[in-house]
DNA sequence: GCTCTCCCAGAAAACGATTTACCTGCTCTC
DNA sequence: GAGAGCAGGTAAATCGTTTTCTGGGAGAGC
């Protein structure tokens, strides 16, 4: 392990005289720094960044906590995201997957104090979520995709409102009337802003709130599917489905095959959330797409301007997403027509 | 920010009893121990991390680089893997995706040496990656998914041959002739592994190889569906392709949707990597399923065996993908049948 | 010619933990 | 009662940087 001494000795200089060059310190003859890069090269020199760390007492790493990787493509763009403009920006990221899971969330909060990270990205797990011990130690924190109450933070949120809403809009002009709603837990951000965007539309249009058309599911496939059977079971049936996100999207997807149903001609099918194989489906699968890469550069952006020395208030930036049109949200007419 | 010094002094004892006490030193007197750790308690001191690994020269933290976590599910589902395992263990990670960039990979190479971290858990962009700088620092290593020529390190790998072996047997078996292969580029590991798997299979079988019916793509989804598109011009066509990775086989999937071909009455298809989705398709798609959180599980075990202590010579630990048989295979007969 | 600035580089003090070496009582043995 | 042995604690060195403080030499102004 070469160390700065051992450069310092090389070049005939002293250690402060090499971290001067190393950090493009003005005041330094450009000959002794050329000795000192010399040596640098010559001993294979890298500093350690755990020491620089300790004595700057800023640590270059971001703490990025996130509900769970596998859970589709999301947060993995997310994920690109933030990763893209903390390389060009010369932080590295400690990626953390809290399961929505509290205690497990705290205790990646707490190593993030412990590692005395630059800043954290969160998304925080519930309401309850605590970042005191991050406030306390002064670690700015950027919230993403979900917010907290007190909004003691920057956020990036996806307007999941406008989102859900212009997919119901779409339905319904596309001849739909009775169009259900799978929601997720409505105690989440998510699961509830998604269900005000569909009541939205409806009210738009003139069309009255239905509430058997309404189901609370738990964003997962199992309760997609469960609710898609309950819904399916009714009299009159729902002629379309909104579902609020994409894993309860494959167990109403199941649902409806099992049924024998056929999407749109019986029932038609809108989503949240795009996946990249949701033009496979037969037929292709019209869906709410969420900018999740942006949403990851975004909030990357709002914790480098706070590093860079911004103070004010806690900003809000909002992403619009954009609904994908496909066969399975075909207007009533049109599939009508071919089915005569 | 609270020290160990202000919880020495509230506990009255010195540094060196305050860091015994924390770090679990038999030789302390439990009374002494009590008060210190309730200074630690009503001070709500952390220690620091950064501190800890400066002075005792190991990092409680490994760097897991990959290539592009947003390729699917199956770089999600290792991370996942390693990082429960780590978790457990206390280490925590730093995510690097490097695009299959050997520049890129190299920075966070660096990084990794520079953070001093206690292990790196790679999947190399290619048979130039450089290891050397870890090796030199006494970094462990462990290669997942691919391997290198040399095999400095321990690795855990899939095994691509009797995959992709098992996945051509299958269309072999369901009475299918002419079986086509998409491979990915053969300089890449699990490019030519499962293509020697394909013709392992041939001529397990007796049959006969057509090279014809061999395209080399890129891994992508474009590639995929040139190459379909090659290979539906030719004449006599393919009755199956086997198709070496996911994004491909989306590729694939729409040049034959374009060619309005029925799946697997005009050709039946099986690809390696198994999705979420493929179980909704029209038909089912059978595929060739990895055990990618395994991946990432075994790769951490071994990583933790090397920081406990363990020495021995490079180990090369592999896990078995299972075929998942859907309809996309039917049997000809089967097939045949239901359209006579 | 003398002092007063600059400017550049070095010596040394941090940063916050761990750990080595040493010191103090105390018990036990002969 | 003295010496050995030991348990339990402290002071100080250490990890590898950055940064403050200090000092020497050169140039400018009077």
């Amino acid at each position: 392990m070469t160390t700065i001494v051992d450069v310092a000795r090389a070049a005939g200089v002293s250690t402060a005289t090499v971290s001067r060059v190393l950090n493009n310190h003005p005041q330094v003859d450009p000959r002794l720094a050329a000795t000192v890069l010399q040596a640098v090269k010559d001993l294979g020199y890298r500093p350690s960044r755990v020491a620089r760390s300790l004595r700057t007492r800023r640590n270059r790493v971001w703490a990025l906590i996130i509900s769970d990787i596998r859970t589709g493509p999301f947060f993995g763009d997310v994920v690109r995201g933030v990763e893209d403009v903390a390389y060009e920006a010369g932080y590295s990221l400690f990626l953390c997957n809290t399961d929505e899971d509290l205690a497990k969330e705290a205790s990646y909060i707490e190593l993030a104090v412990a590692e005395n990270v630059g800043g954290v990205i969160l998304t925080p797990s519930g309401p309850r979520t605590d970042l005191s011990p991050l406030v306390n130690f002064g670690i700015p924190v950027v919230l993403v995709d979900r917010t907290l109450p007190a909004q003691q933070a920057d956020s990036v949120l996806v307007d999941n409102v406008s989102g859900a809403c212009e997919a119901v809009s779409h339905l319904l002009a596309g001849g739909y009337k009775r169009i259900a709603c799978i929601t997720g837990p409505l105690t989440t951000t998510t699961g509830y802003q998604r269900q005000v965007g569909y009541h939205k539309a409806l009210k738009e249009a003139g069309v009255a709130p239905d509430e058997s058309l309404v189901r609370e599911a738990d964003f997962r496939q199992l309760g997609g599917q469960l609710a898609m059977q309950e819904l399916l079971d009714q009299d009159p049936r729902p002629d379309a489905v909104f579902v609020t996100n994409h894993l309860m999207t494959i167990g109403v997807l199941q649902a409806i095959t099992q049924a024998k149903l056929a999407i749109p001609a019986d029932i038609a099918v809108v989503s949240f959330d795009d996946m990249p194989w949701s033009a496979l489906l037969q037929p292709p699968l019209t869906a709410v797409a969420q900018p999740a890469y942006d949403l990851g550069v975004e909030s990357a952006r709002l914790l480098l301007s706070r590093l860079e020395g911004y103070t004010g208030a806690a900003r809000m930036v909002t992403l619009s997403p954009t609904l994908q049109v496909r066969g399975s949200s075909s207007p009533k007419s049109r599939v009508a027509a071919r089915h005569r």
